[in-house]
DNA sequence: CCTACCGATCGGTAGG
DNA sequence: CCTACCGATCGGTAGG
């Protein structure tokens, strides 16, 4: 019954993330997750191979959907700014979407084993690549400033992640108005326009 | 002789600082620490009262260093342009100084138990506070546009933290590089002056 | 999906 | 600072 079987493996990551994200990869044990499971530990092991397991699907089911943000991002959004606001409004909305899997992904990943890291920084570094090509867009249209895409590249993903650190789904901002906000920000700066 | 025995503190602090921000708080072991202090396990509780003793002196070590930082910054400099810019190459000293006391502060402090978490949190509030009041300096100066100062602050503090997932000491930024370019961003985002 | 269980390791203490 | 040790808990397996 593979239907069966799936699902049940989705409860189990789901409530893995939740755990994951609230205590920590390290400090959950197999045990947390079957309680809240009303199962027993063993049984897990008849839907995942083992704890690792789970965080692997956790990390690179996230990693798949900025990814898949992205490229269509790129595929079908004509001008920078454009194409920035909606990168900015898509990230966001993963987070928010699933943000106990979004926080794992953001902050255990490094438990992850050798090999697993490596893939995963790979996805990491596609995904960055993605908006440094944004930033490009905006530059070769004259409206960016000649920034260091890198660089600024790692400060729009730090604002955004950051978010998962305080937002609250009950809070009085929405996903598009923090999207909004950020991207005002991100392309604005502090400084008045004409300051004098 | 209470000098050997601080400094022997000092120590077990430093290298849990590096084991905890390499490996996470929980998945460190005691063992580890006294395995590179050259000890073993049970001579550690010479020094110190237990695992978490260790990380809430990392994490409130780190955040009496950013209060003074920020007290001072409000203390001496003027205008509001000039703070901010101070306040950010002061946090960034901080985080490259200590690398591995601020990796820790930043990722693991939910390892505290309930009430060293409260009272963690009232300091990053009280810091957040000072990095608002340069901002409202900037706008009362008419400098900065009438932000949100704290959805500003936190796309402020997430661009300087996020700076310890990526800067190596033997890069080719200076801590001081990173700073200036950091408060260009902040302050004149990623749009052309006068774009048409 | 459960019972029963494994060897390994955990944070920490007693006593010197 | 060490030896010796504690009870608890860990991820995971065997066998049904």
């Amino acid at each position: 019954m593979p239907t069966r079987f799936t699902n049940r493996k989705d409860q189990i990551v789901q409530i893995a993330a939740e755990l994951f994200s609230k205590k920590g990869y390290s400090a959950t044990s197999m045990r947390d997750i079957a309680e809240h499971m009303k199962m027993e530990a063993a049984s897990l092991y008849n839907h995942i191979s083992s704890k690792e397991d789970i965080l692997h699907t956790i990390c690179f089911t996230t990693a798949d959907r900025f990814i898949n943000a992205i490229d269509e991002v790129n595929d079908i959004y004509f001008n920078g700014e454009e194409k920035l606001r909606m990168a900015v409004k898509n990230h966001i909305q993963i987070l928010t979407d699933n943000m106990a899997e979004a926080q794992v992904f953001l902050r255990e990943w490094r438990h992850l084993n050798e090999e697993n890291i490596q893939a995963f920084i790979q996805l990491r570094d596609r995904y960055e690549k993605g908006i440094q090509s944004i930033l490009q867009t905006g530059i070769d249209e004259n409206v960016f400033q000649e920034v260091d895409k890198k660089f600024a590249t790692l400060n729009i993903l730090s604002s955004v992640n950051w978010i998962v650190e305080w937002y609250r789904p009950d809070g009085n901002m929405s996903p598009e108005e923090i999207a909004d906000k950020i991207s005002d920000f991100l392309l604005t700066g502090l400084h008045k326009k004409q300051p004098f």
